[in-house]
DNA sequence: GTTAGGCGGGTAATCGTTTACCCTGCGAAG
DNA sequence: CTTCGCAGGGTAAACGATTACCCGCCTAAC
């Protein structure tokens, strides 16, 4: 019961005390708090807990990283946080992931190939379990982490360089075509499309449905977007197109965020009947901030949970999680 | 130039390799790579230096903590990352942090208590530079790490239990001052406050500032809020209260997505011209869910560089950074 | 009566870096 | 001709955990 060095200058405590107050080595106590079975009498494995518990024993997990050659910590790679899409499924994935024990990095790239780069390449020294991209863009150290079998996976948009890589996402193609026939239903004669860069599968599935079920409701000269990254500018930019002219009275817009920006350009211009947009995420805040837009909302815990399946269920865990996402439909009605 | 066996197993090179290639010793390599002057010839360096790039050398980061006990990673506790405000400020920091390579581990606490204090225990394991907290809530652990000396930032909200911690913020009450005094010059009579909980710092603040300045406009009746935590149901709760009766014509509230389902609601009460509101925040977006809302932006890049000063400034680091805030008011005119 | 093998546990190597300490020249000051 | 000190570098001990071996004992099977 005498304090130990340590003890006494009121630090953490390390294992070679709590072995020592137990009164066995490091290698038993070791192997006690790991929970390695037959190493150990049960009269032995209760006084190590309890004294590991009585010094507040917490193992420095650097030392364990050490050893062992990989950290309890998986990188998240956002390509936008201000995104609150981005934001819901990084704080999904965090959530999922901290019952196991295992810290979230977070590196925001704004969308900048380079930043990718940069953070795929420090983030390497960490050696963490797994490294999650949210929305990848092709790069050179994303194709270079690939050919060295890095842990990789893909949530939402697969991974440009191959799309067998390890994904975590919805149908994107199904839920496309789900929007156009639910515009259809709706009594919609004339098809519109929004969209963001197609090197996103995620975009380039969506709408490719979309069209395939749309046929002849869909004129070519109403699939607009597609510039830049930033999906407020496309959202206001496509819509623009519309303005003054006669415009889709049903339009899928492949993101929440161009939905918004893009209906704030169409009510500007005010004429007639507002269309019905559809968006995609299904933001919780899209009900305060868009009562008017309904969305394909993505299943955000599921996702986080399929991403911790995959993290801790290491090489044989299941390449591939498709979710069912739900559609998340504006009852019809005067749009307030 | 001989490979060396690790070299030739295609792993990453260690700090032993670079130096055996460059035939000094893994002392002198050290002190190399880490800039530590005086202890090289220049040629030496050089040589050094491009073994290093050659055989793309990078430290093993959990190595380095192990050694100097503390790690290149910096902790920060966001509230809710659903909130596009605490995404932005989660964003703005790390993206500060990461040019100093310094990682920044993320948990979400979901407004909640013991998640918070769970991360706070979990995250003492990794040894951070520090702990960055957006939105702290008082806690045993908190209180604890404070008294043991831990290295804490608080941002936004000060510290619940030591006001004096080291804090990086707006003057909340200039800010309150100052959108009262906005209502008043915009010709408002009758002010009215929507807040959230007053166990946060800057709430209390901007409130009691705006009471002050706003003296006999502000009638006792009309200021409104504080019950749980999610600020969309605290803004419909207390709009609600409006309702039907008479109301202010200019308004505070204590957040932009305060703002923003307090607006909802009153919108659909639909009486009369709709009062002016401000709200706190400034997100980018609301140029496009909410061109009716003027708002106390923050200044999240200065935000995000001031943490990263305190960050790498040990502990001679100011401990206050007050930023300035920007007030982004909405043109007059008719709210579209 | 052997012996294989499981149980309970200890010793010490190991992970990859940093850094305290030591050493050897060499030039300048005395 | 000493002596001091500095530039330039090497040796080896940490950091704190995990785990590959090793060892002794006891039981059960042969």
């Amino acid at each position: 019961m005498s304090r130990t060095k340590r003890d006494a200058q009121g630090g953490p405590a390390t294992l070679r005390e709590v072995a020592a107050a137990a009164g066995v080595s490091t290698a038993t106590a070791s192997r006690v708090l790991n929970g390695i079975p037959g190493k150990a009498t049960a009269e032995t494995v209760t006084r190590v807990r309890d004294v590991a518990v009585r010094l507040a024993y917490r193992p420095v997990a650097a030392a364990r990283e050490l050893r062992r050659g990989v950290a309890e910590l998986v990188v998240l790679l956002a390509p936008n946080l201000a995104n609150p899409t981005m934001a819901t499924l990084a704080a999904a994935i965090e959530t999922a992931l901290r019952p196991e024990g295992i810290g979230v990095v977070l590196c925001d790239t704004h969308d900048e190939v380079t930043l990718q780069d940069d953070a795929l390449a420090a983030t390497r020294a960490l050696r963490p379990r797994a490294t999650v991209l949210l929305g990848a863009v092709a790069s050179p150290a994303l194709a270079r982490h690939l050919a060295e079998g890095e842990r990789l996976l893909f949530v939402g948009r697969r991974c440009p360089h191959a799309p067998r890589a390890p994904f975590v996402g919805i149908d994107d193609h199904a839920a496309g075509r789900a929007v156009a026939e639910a515009l259809l239903a709706g009594g919609c004669r004339r098809l519109g499309v929004v969209h963001g860069p197609f090197f996103s599968s995620a975009t380039a599935d969506r709408v490719a449905a979309f069209r395939a079920r749309a046929g002849r409701a869909l004129a070519e000269a109403d699939v607009l977007g597609g510039d830049g990254l930033d999906h407020l500018r496309i959202g206001a930019a496509a819509a623009a197109r519309w303005r003054g002219a006669s415009r889709p009275d049903g339009i899928m817009c492949t993101s929440d965020l161009i939905a918004l920006s893009a209906h704030r350009m169409l009510a500007t211009s005010g004429s007639g009947v507002p269309p019905v947009i559809w968006g995609f995420d299904g933001s919780p805040l899209n009900r305060w901030v868009a009562p008017w837009l309904s969305s394909v909302a993505l299943p955000y815990a599921e996702i986080g949970a399929a991403a911790r399946d995959w993290v801790v269920g290491g090489p044989d865990a299941a390449r591939e999680a498709i979710l069912p996402f739900r559609l998340d439909a504006v009852p019809p009605g005067p749009s307030s």
